[in-house]
RNA sequence: GCCCGGGUGGUGGAAUGGUAUACACGAAGGACUUAAAAUCCUUUGCCUUAUCGGCUUGUGGGUUCGAAUCCCACCUCGGGCACCA
């Protein structure tokens, strides 16, 4: 009988079921994939790399007994299908359904053993209507909050966007080059968490770079803050990570954002020359900014410097950010590459403090030119002149800017909040606030989203005083959605809580995360965010969300390029499996490579699991249970290389037993020990194969992983020259002993042994 | 510029201080076949006609009885951050 794949795959996926016992006398494990965007072009080959390793390891746990957890959602909120509906005026309600249906079908065809019951989709009023109850109970703590102040602004996409969005000053979705703009949003307090964000992060099973990635995002600097008394009374303060160069400050230069400018303007005497600059550099975008740096001084205004009294002039500069510190600095020509590059081009003043090396100097020395403070070393500097002065005081700076949450488009959740002229925003308590139909979808551009077009929608009468009021028309941005999705599934149709107190208990936090590492300080920053609030008002137990994560590697193209429709490099998973069946391509998207690291796509490669498979179908089944040696060394290698992740060398070494059996034959006995091992990997054919019906994970005998006789290498000054296989435990003399005697050996060895370094079971090298 | 991670046969890769190139693809030769496909067998890092042997894990140095693996310098590819004071 033939390996008929089209058959068996289709017999046991109708016929398998994955649903999760809610029973807490079981451990439980949760192995979640993040959940994805449903495009309309369905999957490619690289998109279900991840969601194999987590089917293997959701079988795998399930055969040791855990009560697993493996949900599937989706997350439908964002750009793509409302820009289809721009252009072609199909409600995204509709392309959405479409998209999942289709993604659906194509994750069933690989035989993915998730929850199907708990499914969840984030458009669905009955999903947002929580992600609503959240935001409303962050505005009452005061951590979502209201203002208006210059946002990146994509002019593509026509809405504002959060920090995290903004990919080497271009907008993360569409590539266009941010701009500025100057719009009522609604912000998140996301700094507030930072430190809990930073140091949390200890408590993590997490790859080492996602780490690092958020604590850089995060940017915590420790520092001073120092005040400027200026000649006309006012005062400027800035943010220094060196208060040691506090003597070498020859300059203070605010940002033309700088609140103090326009205050100051007409006392100055250059006031048409700043008016020029200012308008000139606002009309410019980040990018066109970061090009070169320029500046103006702000002529006839100073600053006295506290620790000497010196007078120095203050600028304006393209270079110094409004959104980090006080949007002001100052400058230390000597010892910051900035500065110096600075005061070169317009030919200021330079004052060495720190010695040490060729200017400007940024590393550690000795101070000079800094009065009292002479001779002492610049890290302790630091503390004396914090102590000594008290217009410089110690200060903790982040590069962390609070979320802007607000877009100014249609498909998102609406922000559920109510602004009425008599009692201010009022919150909208009759959730979930659905999102109305409209007739064009099209952003507007001017701050306001599509909705403020439905006056009736609009206007409401205000909850509090029942006097008129509008409605809030931004919508939440593409990440509201999966800041907590991982909660709902574990109770995904409870109506009065976002998720039951106990059954939270029971099966958070996750254990086991995967998916790509392109949202590391996106999804992962926000999710953690929400999470420690819903810790605080008591929702969740748990401090972090997600305590082990695994990012998948790209599968690239065959030409080693990305793959993307685009391209046209693109390969289909149902084109594979209709071809090689779904069992050889989950073997082969796993034995491709290391899990974690990108690989290139090869079709030829898919022939190599398929013929795997044909030899295992094949057996030859003998009679009698043979005690097999190669059988337990595999089940001992297959068990430990799923725990670590490595599925290639797992794939092979099973591949390394069945070319052996394709010799020898096996029993029924142990056959159906290694379909178990195939199980998580190849589910679909194991079980046809499998006689046995408790699909429990294999145990492996110590006493047979262990060969009696072991391969001794031999080398002559170092130099592998011939191998013996001997008994094992035998002593070094005795080693020797039968070493010397071997003709290879004696080749080699002539005139006297000068050392022999023996490691036993394993090696002696013999030096003459 | 700064911070991470890599560089091993024709290709994907294995080996994290002890026989480098497991496993797989591809290629070459053979068997079966009227023929082809499939399947099976053999060979397959490089140099040397072959043997004997020598060389080989990006490059150069070092530590060690012994280095793909540890250390130093450099080259190079990929990812992240990018005027964060």
């Amino acid at each position: 009988m033939n390996y008929d794949h089209k058959f068996i795959e289709k017999k046991w996926q109708e016929r398998e079921s994955f649903e999760v016992e809610e029973d807490s006398t079981k451990p439980k494990f949760y192995c979640l994939d993040m959940f994805p965007y449903p495009s309309g072009v369905g999957l490619h080959v690289g998109h279900p790399r991840g969601y194999i390793a987590s089917d293997i390891v959701s079988r795998y746990k399930r055969m040791q007994g855990f009560n697993v957890l493996h949900p599937m959602g989706w997350d439908t909120f964002g750009l793509p299908a409302e820009n289809y509906a721009i252009k072609t005026g199909v409600h995204p309600k509709i392309t959405v359904a479409e998209n999942v249906a289709k993604f659906k079908a194509q994750l069933k065809q690989l035989g993915l053993s998730y929850n199907w019951s708990r499914e969840i989709n984030t458009t669905d009023p009955n999903y947002y209507k929580w992600t609503q109850w959240i935001f409303l109970r962050m505005f009452e703590q005061g951590l979502a909050y209201e203002q208006v102040l210059p946002i990146n602004w994509c002019p593509s996409c026509k809405t504002g966007l959060a920090n995290e969005e903004v990919v080497a000053g271009k907008c993360e979705r569409c590539g266009a080059n941010v701009t500025k703009k100057n719009i009522r949003q609604w912000v998140l307090k996301i700094t507030k968490y930072a430190d809990r964000l930073l140091e949390d992060l200890d408590l993590l099973d997490w790859p080492e770079k996602i780490k690092e990635m958020q604590r850089n995002w995060i940017g915590k600097s420790y520092g001073a803050d120092v005040l400027f008394k200026l000649n006309n009374g006012k005062e400027v303060k800035v943010f220094t990570t060196r208060p040691d160069t506090l003597f070498g400050v020859t300059l203070l230069i605010l940002s033309p954002e700088h609140p103090l400018v326009e205050s100051v303007l007409s006392e100055l005497d250059n006031k048409q020359d700043v008016i020029n600059y200012l308008e000139e550099t606002k009309n410019k975008s980040d990018i066109e900014r970061m090009e070169e740096k320029t500046g103006v001084p702000l002529s006839g205004l100073f600053a006295i410097n506290p620790v000497n009294g010196k007078q120095i002039p203050v600028w304006i500069a393209n270079y110094i950010l409004s959104s980090y510190g006080y949007g002001a600095i100052m400058s230390v020509p000597a010892h910051d590459q900035r500065d110096y590059e600075f005061a070169k081009k317009y030919d200021l003043e330079i004052i060495e403090v720190v010695s040490g090396g060729e200017l400007p100097y940024t590393g550690e020395g000795n101070l000079v030119n800094s009065g009292s403070f002479n001779g002492i070393k610049s890290s302790e500097a630091k503390d004396k002149i914090i102590k000594e002065f008290d217009s410089v005081t110690k200060s903790i700076n982040y590069k962390l800017r609070d979320w802007v949450f607000s877009r100014q488009r249609y498909w998102g959740e609406p922000i559920p909040l109510i602004h009425c002229e008599k009692c201010g925003i009022v919150p909208e308590e009759n959730i979930p606030l659905e999102l109305p139909e409209v007739e064009n979808y099209q952003p507007t551009g001017t701050g306001e989203s599509p909705l403020a077009a439905i006056k009736e929608w609009v206007n409401v009468k205000c909850p509090k005083c029942g006097g008129d009021a509008k409605r809030e028309t931004n919508t939440m941005p593409q990440w509201a959605g999966s800041c907590w999705y991982y909660l709902r599934f574990i109770d995904p149709d409870n109506d009065n809580a976002l998720v039951d107190p106990q059954k939270e208990k029971y099966f958070q936090p996750v254990d086991l995360y995967i998916g790509g590492s392109e949202h590391a300080v996106l999804h992962l920053l926000y999710a953690r965010f929400w999470h420690k609030f819903l810790y605080d008002i008591g929702v969740v137990s748990t401090k972090e969300p997600f305590l082990k994560l695994k990012n998948q590697g790209l599968i690239m193209a065959y030409d080693g390029q990305k793959m993307s429709k685009s391209k046209g490099n693109t390969v289909s998973p149902d084109e594979m499996i209709e071809k090689y069946g779904a069992d050889s391509l989950r073997l082969y998207e796993m034995f491709l490579g290391p899990f974690e690291e990108s690989v290139a796509w090869n079709d030829n490669g898919l022939i190599g699991t398929r013929r795997f498979l044909e030899k295992v179908w094949s057996i030859n089944l003998v009679e009698g249970n043979i005690e097999d040696r190669l059988l337990h060394q595999t089940i001992k290698k297959v068990t430990k290389d799923i725990e670590e992740f490595k599925f290639n060398t797992a794939i092979s070494s099973m591949m390394i037993l069945i070319n052996e059996w394709v010799k020898t034959g096996t029993s029924r006995e142990n056959f159906d020990l290694f379909l178990k091992l195939l199980y998580p990997f190849a589910p679909h054919i194991s079980q046809e194969l499998m006689k046995d019906s408790d699909l429990s994970w294999p145990q492996f005998s110590e006493f047979l992983v262990e060969d009696d006789v072991t391969t001794i290498a031999i080398q002559v000054n170092g130099k592998f020259r011939d191998s013996v296989q001997l008994a094992k435990g035998l002593n070094q003399q005795e080693v020797e002993n039968i070493v010397l005697e071997r003709e290879k050996v004696k080749k080699w060895v002539s005139g006297s042994i000068k050392k022999v370094v023996f490691i036993p079971d394993k090696l002696i090298n013999i030096l003459v």
